[in-house]
DNA sequence: TAAGGAACGTAC
DNA sequence: GACGTACGTTCCTTAA
């Protein structure tokens, strides 16, 4: 009958673990994997996974892991050759065994690890000193040579097989007895050790041999009765040999580990600390294993009454921190109703201060003006360690309440930004998904939008709205648990501490200021542009002959090549493409495609900008107030929506008037200040190219520069400089040839010419690109001047356009994320100087280089020093930032 | 009717 | 296939 494993939970079983061999097999059998930050993980993950099977399934009651020492085993000096043969440890290795003895500690098991020996020998002496205990033992390991410890009372699992060896499996498997194992190893020798042996004795001579003669010792008394010639003569011929290798594969049983009966009790994982682990190394499927926390259903708690408060109050601030969740309506901050305010200060655990619910039958809440005090003084006191989910939205809502947080020590969006940026999706929700694991009750359920009843959050029963803030509070305060020592370790706290969290203040407040749009100018162009719009829309039916949709691809698509049958230019997924750059090329050959053209920039304009911005003017300041989001863009840049303020046209002249919509308000100004080439000057710096930081320290025309290189001529037309700036530009985005030629339309060759004269010219651009996409290669992802960490999953891909585009992504991330770090690291300063100085003026608008401020009367000059100073001296860098301002009654006017 | 993808176009 | 980063509008198909 085939040997089986004990019964779980058997308390006179033993199982030792063969960790080093499990490392090595995890390590060459799974794909490669990293956390976000680059960290690899999957030797990791493949053993925990055993581990955590291994726990759970047998349920061990004693149990100890072996690990070889770093540094040569006492076989090397034996035998100098022994595992020669091996390769270094690969560098991905060894980080992985440091978090693994992490892993194991967290369970509680000991880790048996002896200078100069192996785990085998460890575990040979465990096995030993066990059996002697009166313990049965398992030993866990997939390795062949661990089979000579099998005998009565020693069973050895492979895991990776699900196979179980007592003795008549190892003599199916080895064709020999299991105390026959080592005299067997050392006839055949082990090439992946480097022992010996003795040549051309493989598997099947050396059981015949062994089977005949019993041991290697007598089998050597009686070499004579060897009857094959050539195996005498071998065996003969290499007797040393045969002798050292068995000193090699022998084990030892004389470790000096001590057999603590006790110690080796399984007593349990520390839960808390592997999630903490694991959440650490993203293994979310581990994760998602760990026995939920013993701790039970989450308590929430309501607040009715000014002692409830006092003592909530009362017990947040003697915790070392705590979460904090604002239940608004959704909308711009300055008005969204207040439904109350949830404090969590233990995990699963928060109280809800409810004070803005309305209806007639509204339950006992607490005084508005109660809670504002309150919790105002909670958040205002610095030595208050405060922890949120969406900071800025925390900001602009108690900015109504005149109450600045003050003590914020982490943001759980913001943190799992930074960690991962290019992830998309760090709302709450999504935070709780990938850090907790835990579902949260999104938003439109709460306010039950589904069945149309539209209820407003304010008529939300307050035990819905106490389990939906206490929830996030409570996220919150467990997030960053989590999320801090990972920002820590990923050398991201400083990014938190000095420029986001900061600077969600400063959007914050931007947010709320708004920006006054003149929505009679706007109205008066959409009305012109209505009319313009019918008219082309009449020529182009005209021009075909009757009515079509003109708006729709599909439609157009028929009319160009299937009515007038013109050229496919370029195809799309799905379909011959229509845009702008094939009817541009076939205008030439029809009159419709230049229609269309008008048609659509014109229907784009008044569709997307005109009509639209007027629709966000709030009713009350009569200003635009836009969202800057803080956790979006791969590269560290804030985005802006609703509406989206970073995109108003200005490129044409037709779309340059809408930037006179964006007014001063009565008697103020506008002001933009623009950093000129900032990506170019942060390439300068980054690659300390001679040539461009010459450039930019004379403050030469960069450009200029570019085209006397590219067409070898001293006199520069505003053409060439065109192009050498197209060129300039594609060097940063890392575009080929082939986009570049379409771009300038020229011919590829043509468009090679450009690129290799740029890096001839600028050879040290070229050596950084080069080391920039090496060292992502290396680790795994790119940072920025500031230490913005972005992970590039496809870098190391086999799939060559992945790759590719990774490679494009490392070159122009470094240079596109610092430009953005420098931008926010300014905006804080203005920020605070502005509020420091008690001036009135007011950043409102940041389009990526751009700043555009409101200015007070008679601020202006001040402001402009200010604001250049900050801009042009956020950082010192080895080319110098320049800043080109401009002040007017308008936008378009201020450039 | 709502949701989501495709195509397109605006910005830096 | 071939240019990095966003957001918004329109059309249109699919799901409910």
């Amino acid at each position: 009958m085939a040997t089986s494993l004990p019964t779980p939970a058997d308390p006179n079983v033993l199982y030792v673990i063969d960790l080093t061999g499990y490392v090595f097999r995890a390590y060459h059998a799974l794909p490669p994997m990293s956390t976000s930050y680059g960290e690899p993980t999957h030797a990791v993950y493949g053993v925990t996974q055993m581990l955590l099977a291994l726990v759970s399934t047998q349920q061990p009651a004693r149990l100890a892991v072996a690990l070889d020492a770093p540094g040569p085993s006492f076989r090397k000096e034996i035998y100098p050759g022994y595992k020669a043969t091996r390769k270094e440890h690969p560098p991905d290795l060894d980080p992985q065994i440091e978090r693994l003895e992490e892993v194991v500690e967290a369970y509680g098991i000991p880790i048996l690890s002896e200078s100069g020996l192996e785990a085998d020998d460890l575990i040979a002496t465990m096995v030993d000193r066990a059996r002697d205990a009166g313990l049965e033992v398992v030993v866990v390991s997939a390795d062949k040579d661990l089979l000579q410890l099998v005998g009565p009372g020693v069973i050895m699992y492979d895991t990776m097989r699900e196979r179980v060896y007592g003795v008549p499996e190892t003599i199916e498997k080895m064709g020999v007895r299991p105390e026959q194992v080592v005299d067997y190893l050392s006839l055949t020798g082990d090439s992946s050790d480097n022992v010996p042996g003795v040549p051309s004795v493989g598997p099947k001579t050396a059981s015949k041999l062994l089977a005949e003669h019993g041991t290697l010792d007598a089998l050597y008394e009686h070499l004579d009765q060897v009857k094959q010639k050539g195996t005498r003569t071998k065996l003969a011929e290499h007797r040393d040999d045969a002798f050292l290798s068995r000193r090699l594969v022998s084990l030892r049983r004389d470790a000096p580990v001590e057999l603590d009966l006790e110690a080796l009790r399984y007593g349990g994982a520390d839960d808390a600390r592997l999630r903490e682990l694991f959440s650490k190394l993203e293994m979310h499927k581990l994760l998602a294993q760990i026995a939920p926390k013993p701790t039970g259903p989450a308590k929430y708690s309501t607040a009715r009454d000014p002692a409830a408060l006092a003592a909530a109050i009362e017990a947040a601030r003697a915790a070392p921190r705590v979460g904090v969740f604002t239940l608004a309506e959704p909308g711009p901050a300055r008005d969204a109703p207040i439904a109350g305010v949830a404090l969590s200060w233990q995990p699963n655990q928060a109280v809800y201060l409810p004070f803005g619910h309305l209806g007639l039958d509204a339950e006992p809440q607490l005084p508005e003006a109660a809670v504002r005090e309150a919790v105002g003084a909670l958040l205002a006191d610095p030595e208050v360690a405060v922890v949120t989910t969406d900071l800025a939205r925390e900001i602009g809502l108690w900015a109504r309440f005149d109450v600045a947080p003050a003590g914020v020590e982490l943001d759980a969006t913001l943190a799992s930004y930074l960690v991962d940026p290019e992830r998309h999706g760090h709302s709450p929700e999504e935070v709780a998904q990938s850090e907790l694991h835990r579902a949260l009750e999104p938003y439109d359920e709460l306010t039950d939008k589904k069945r149309r009843a539209q209820r407003a959050l304010c008529d939300v029963a307050i035990d819905r709205a106490r389990d939906f803030a206490c929830a996030r509070a409570d996220m919150a305060l467990t997030a960053a648990g989590l999320l801090g020592p990972r920002l820590d370790g990923q050398g991201l706290r400083a990014l938190l501490d000095d420029i986001e969290i900061p600077l969600a203040g400063v959007l914050a407040r931007m947010e709320r200021e708004g920006i006054e749009l003149d929505t009679e100018h706007l109205a008066k162009l959409s009305a012109e542009y209505a009319t313009r719009i019918a008219d082309a829309e009449a020529r182009a039916f005209a021009i075909v002959g009757r009515e079509f949709k003109i708006g729709s691809p599909r439609a157009l698509e028929t009319i160009l090549f299937d009515e007038l049958g013109l050229r496919v230019v370029k195809r799309t997924k799905t379909s011959r493409s229509t845009d702008h750059e094939v009817l541009e090329e076939l205008s030439s050959e029809h009159d419709l495609p230049r229609v269309i053209l008008e048609h659509r920039s014109l229907s784009k304009l008044k569709s997307t900008y005109l009509d639209a911005l007027p629709m966000v003017v709030h009713p009350d300041t009569r200003r635009v107030h836009t969202t800057f989001n803080q956790a979006v863009t791969a590269t560290g840049r804030i985005s802006s929506s609703d509406p989206n303020l970073q995109n108003i046209p200005i490129r044409t002249d037709e779309g340059r008037l809408i930037r006179d919509a964006f007014v001063a308000r009565e008697g103020w100004r506008l002001m933009s200040a623009d950093y000129s080439q900032i990506e170019l000057r942060v390439l300068a710096h980054l690659s300390q190219d001679p040539e461009l930081l010459d450039a930019f320290g004379r403050d030469e025309d960069v450009h200029e520069r570019t085209a006397r290189a590219l067409f070898e001529v001293d006199e520069v037309t505003d053409a060439m400089r065109g192009a050498a700036k197209t060129v300039n530009y594609a060097v940063i985005y890392g575009q080929t040839q082939f986009a570049l030629a379409r771009n300038l339309d020229i011919s590829r060759e043509e468009a090679q010419r450009y690129i290799d004269a740029f890096f001839r010219r600028y050879a040290g651009v070229a050596t950084f690109m080069d080391e920039t996409v090496e060292q992502a290669r290396a680790s795994g992802g790119v940072r920025t001047l500031m230490g913005r960490w972005r992970t590039l999953p496809d870098i190391r891909s086999r799939n060559r356009g992945l790759r590719a585009a990774a490679e494009r992504v490392a070159r122009n991330t470094p240079i596109q994320g610092s430009a953005a770090d420098l931008m926010k690291l300014a905006m804080v300063r203005i920020d605070r100087d502005l509020r420091e100085r008690g001036l009135a003026s007011k950043m409102l608008l940041t389009v990526h280089d751009e700043l555009v401020l409101e200015v007070a009367p008679n601020e202006e000059d001040v402001l402009r020093a200010l604001v250049r100073e900050r801009m042009e001296h956020v950082v010192d860098l080895s080319v110098p930032l320049t800043v080109s301002m401009g002040v007017g009654r308008t936008w378009n006017q201020a450039h």
